[in-house]
DNA sequence: CTTTAGGCCTGACGGC
DNA sequence: TGCCGTCAGGCCTAAA
């Protein structure tokens, strides 16, 4: 279930394997994705030769001699840098066989990740266009999550997983980041204070560089198994955690369902 | 404009 | 042991 870190750790690790290197050609074993693969994809890229490897919110951009391709690992996708004699598994949709004899394999069983054209320029792509700013970018701090939340009555854990408020914050980070902030999920954005926000903007970023940080110390493992190791083992303080005790105060954590997502969170430090 | 619900998928899990 | 219902999760899309 790659979050930002993920996508992140994964850019990280494969754009050194991938820039400047020639696409033989992209075998599409399977399709269907989020959307179709497109036909005729395979023939666009053969030859092309491999520019870069960015990432905006969780979507990964590679950028070629002969266009760009929008990737998105949806809940279970991973990508692995291997050989061609690795043994081809359930799911893996597309090889990416490159001039040097290896091969960037796309793994993904639920099917929620995406493959697609993205022609220039990248950010004017439907689903790039309407995107909020990255969590670890610079125009991205407490005052922004303020303005725009004025007059919001939903919950503010929805708010901050609204991608057109600021991109890459899933349920897990959303949860970490108010816990740490002290905020309940459940409070309407537009009543959440300034002083709040700029707290919890910290969090947000403080929360994404740890894991970030931790994702590369376990880079060759994330590279050859599947991602499914989880976080990179970081300490998720409250996340997946009710029912046992806040590692704060020691009260018992609750759950609630707030924006459709499973919500832990400390009923004495969160407010 | 904001907010909510539905849908897409498979694998893991629990109950029988 | 096997079957089946439920759940998880990102995020688009339609509808309220």
């Amino acid at each position: 279930m790659p979050e930002l870190p993920e996508v992140e750790t994964t850019r990280r690790g494969l754009e050194p394997l991938l820039r400047d290197r020639r696409i033989v050609t992209l075998e599409v074993r399977d399709p269907r994705l989020r959307w179709p693969v497109p036909t005729g994809l395979a023939t666009q890229l053969a030859g092309a030769t491999i520019r870069g490897l960015t990432r905006r919110a969780k979507y990964l951009l590679l950028d070629t001699s002969q266009g760009g391709i929008l990737l998105h690992l949806g809940m279970s996708g991973s990508l692995r840098h291997c050989s061609p004699d690795t043994p081809l598994r359930k799911h893996d949709h597309l090889r990416l066989q490159l001039d040097d004899g290896f091969e960037i394999r796309l793994h993904d069983p639920r099917r929620f990740g995406c493959c697609l054209p993205l022609p220039p320029p990248p950010e004017v792509h439907p689903l790039l266009a309407r995107l909020g700013p990255e969590p670890l970018g610079s125009n991205f701090d407490g005052a922004t999550l303020f303005h725009h939340g004025r007059g919001r009555r939903g919950p503010v854990k929805g708010f901050i997983m609204d991608q057109a408020v600021v991109v890459g914050v899933g349920n897990i980070y959303a949860t970490e980041a108010l816990f740490l902030a002290g905020i309940r999920p459940g409070r309407a954005a537009g009543r959440v204070t300034r002083r709040e926000y700029d707290r919890l903007a910290r969090h947000i970023r403080e929360v994404l560089e740890e894991a970030i940080t931790q994702g590369g110390t376990t880079l060759r493992d994330f590279l050859r198994e599947d991602g499914s190791h989880g976080y990179f083992g970081q300490s998720l303080r409250v996340y997946g955690r009710a029912g046992e005790p806040c590692p704060t105060c020691g009260n018992t954590l609750r759950n609630r369902v707030i924006a459709q997502r499973a919500s832990a969170y400390c009923p004495a430090c969160q407010r």
